[in-house]
DNA sequence: ATAAACCCTGTACCAACTACGGGTTCAAGG
DNA sequence: CCTTGAACCCGTAGTTGGTACAGGGTTTAT
């Protein structure tokens, strides 16, 4: 298979399948004689590992720990489910986040447009801050 | 105001404070005969905007906007407005994003935690792809 | 043989900062 | 007045997760 078709495959571009190599999520394919990387049906499984992994944000440095994990077929499945559980608490976190934020968003724009106001609430809100602690 | 006060008050950090100048996000403020940075009650508010403002989500760019209509003491409030619901979309569309993202971590997990399976399950999720449209 | 399509490396760029090195200035104490 | 140390200056490089070239070389089909 050359990088091409596993792009296509993958759905993941040419520059970033060498990216992934270039940091080590991938591993270095051979090569033809010409220099053209050439990958095989177990580069395709992990390509498709890794975009998976990202597509449910784990980092690529998460990412490079579970497929070590992968990698060693010992007593790993504990230390998976920590790792999944642990991503799983940040998606949470990260979803209160926006939440709060919405929340103010959406006071902001609903006052907004209660009427005719002197001032856009929405600058004054900004600006005179309802909320102090922001960092 | 020294930079370093400044960056007490807001709880931005002195290098933040002087990346926001660079970027044109913050105004160059005056300086003392031997080069260090004073700053008033103005950049003060400014800065506070900005914070609050990037806690929402907004982008620098989007700061930059919303700095600048608040500038024109013009007829900005529906733009403002339109900013600010813009905003609130995308806030909601990562919520959705990121639920998505917990549930099928969620159910990785679950599934994992259901007794003593043959292989992981979580790790097979990730391999051979309960969803193939990934990106 | 030649053209088109593909691939190679290396570098630079994006957001939004953060960190550092090496030098200068300021404020206070002696 | 002088020294000390904290605070400040600037410029550059690093972070994360890629994307986008430029300027070549290779492969494949005709």
């Amino acid at each position: 298979m050359t990088i091409g078709e596993l792009s296509k495959r993958t759905g993941c571009i040419i520059e970033t399948i060498r990216y992934y190599e270039r940091i080590g999520v991938m591993p270095a394919p051979p090569r033809t004689a010409g220099g053209h990387r050439i990958y095989d049906r177990d580069h395709l499984k992990r390509l498709n590992f890794v975009r998976r992994a990202r597509a449910l944000g784990f980092t690529l440095d998460q990412v490079r720990g579970l497929l070590a994990l992968a990698d060693e077929r010992e007593t790993s499945c504990a230390e998976v489910e920590r790792l999944a559980r642990a991503q799983l608490d940040q998606v949470r976190a990260r979803i209160d986040d926006l939440g709060r934020m919405e929340a103010v968003l959406d006071e902001m724009v609903a006052r907004c447009a209660g009427g005719s106001v002197p001032e856009c609430p929405i600058l004054e809100a900004l600006f005179d801050g309802g909320d102090e602690g922001v960092g």
